[in-house]
DNA sequence: CTAGGATCCTGTCAGC
DNA sequence: TGCTGACAGGATCCTA
């Protein structure tokens, strides 16, 4: 669930407040939400640098290591500051729910990294399906998703997305876009929101696609997830305990993404929903080509 | 090679 | 109330 800019929220969020912090203490909660190398070779370092890929975080460690975080669907990054009372400060991001504002660890919570000056980062992950991966240079190189892993949406030419979807001519729109190996940080949210910002059905098979509409499409992933990094991802904010101020891209910015039953901001038309690739797919049937059913 | 479906896992919600 | 199936902001593996 957390998608590129979630995920850049988080690299954000965690620049300031970990960043050359030293590492304490790790506790593994659930063993299959750690992998690689033993959590034991990273404790006393610090991470000194953080970079995202695509969907992925990329920690690199003091001593050369590396960690990759994955959220996948459910995952999500709490860092609580300062002592574990009311003052707490609270950095909650990834899968929006309730637990942000819970007390931690909680019944989700996989992983712990305890950092000096009390700084405690919770990796909670409710389904399992995210992780925690340690790995050496060599292994960076080599993890495959890091390997196949497409260009980011503003490195990419629009001759190069034009290409890629070329290659995959009768699968629909949607299906491509949210494959990684194409363009990389491309989720369910944004696959939609983009979709109808280029004004097309996201079930259209790419080889109907005009070399504009492609052209609008990459455009229009881009500016919706550029404008969801600047609100601080479609999750929640900094935060004081007690607070719990919503942050929130869905409310303010989704123009199709769970607003089946809708109506549309633009035409008035009710917003659908229907599966595409396997996938909810929410659409604006008067707005959007080639949606009718 | 591509496309589509099952699969990993836990929880929630709609519909009997 | 209790059960059942569908579905979920992802990626991979398997099959056709």
């Amino acid at each position: 669930m957390p998608e590129l800019p979630e995920v850049e929220t988080i690299k954000r969020g965690l620049l300031t407040r970990i960043l050359n912090k030293r590492i304490m203490r790790i506790v593994v909660l659930n063993e299959k939400s750690w992998r690689g190398l033993p959590s034991e070779r990273i404790v006393g370092e610090s991470i000194v640098a953080i970079e995202r890929r695509g969907k992925a975080l990329l920690l690199r460690m003091s001593n050369g290591l590396y960690v990759m975080v994955h959220l996948r669907m459910t995952g999500q990054i709490i860092v609580d500051e300062g002592e574990s009372g009311e003052e707490a400060a609270r950095f909650a991001a990834g899968h929006p729910d309730e637990s942000f504002r819970e007390k931690m660890p909680g019944r989700h919570t996989r992983v712990v990294i305890e950092f000096e000056d009390g700084v405690r980062l919770y990796f909670n992950d409710l389904r399992k399906f995210g992780f925690m991966k340690v790995l050496d240079e060599l292994g960076v190189q080599e993890e495959r998703f890091l390997r196949k892993l497409g260009p980011e949406p503003w490195e990419m030419t629009e001759d190069d997305f034009w290409e890629r979807l070329q290659r995959h001519r009768t699968a629909p729109v949607k299906a491509v876009i949210l494959n990684q190996e194409v363009i990389a940080g491309v989720g369910n949210i944004y696959a939609d929101e983009g979709c109808f910002v280029a004004r097309i059905y996201p079930g259209v098979r790419c080889g109907e696609l005009t070399r504009e509409e492609a052209d609008k499409l990459l455009e229009g992933l881009r500016e919706v997830m550029q404008a969801s990094i600047d609100s601080g991802g479609s999750t929640m904010k900094d935060y004081v305990k007690a607070d719990g101020t919503r942050g929130d891209y869905l409310e303010k910015f989704a123009q199709v993404f769970r607003r089946n039953g809708k109506s549309c901001r633009e035409c008035g038309a009710e917003i659908l929903k229907t599966r595409v690739a396997g996938r909810g797919t929410h659409y604006c049937p008067r707005c959007q080509r080639g949606a009718e059913c």
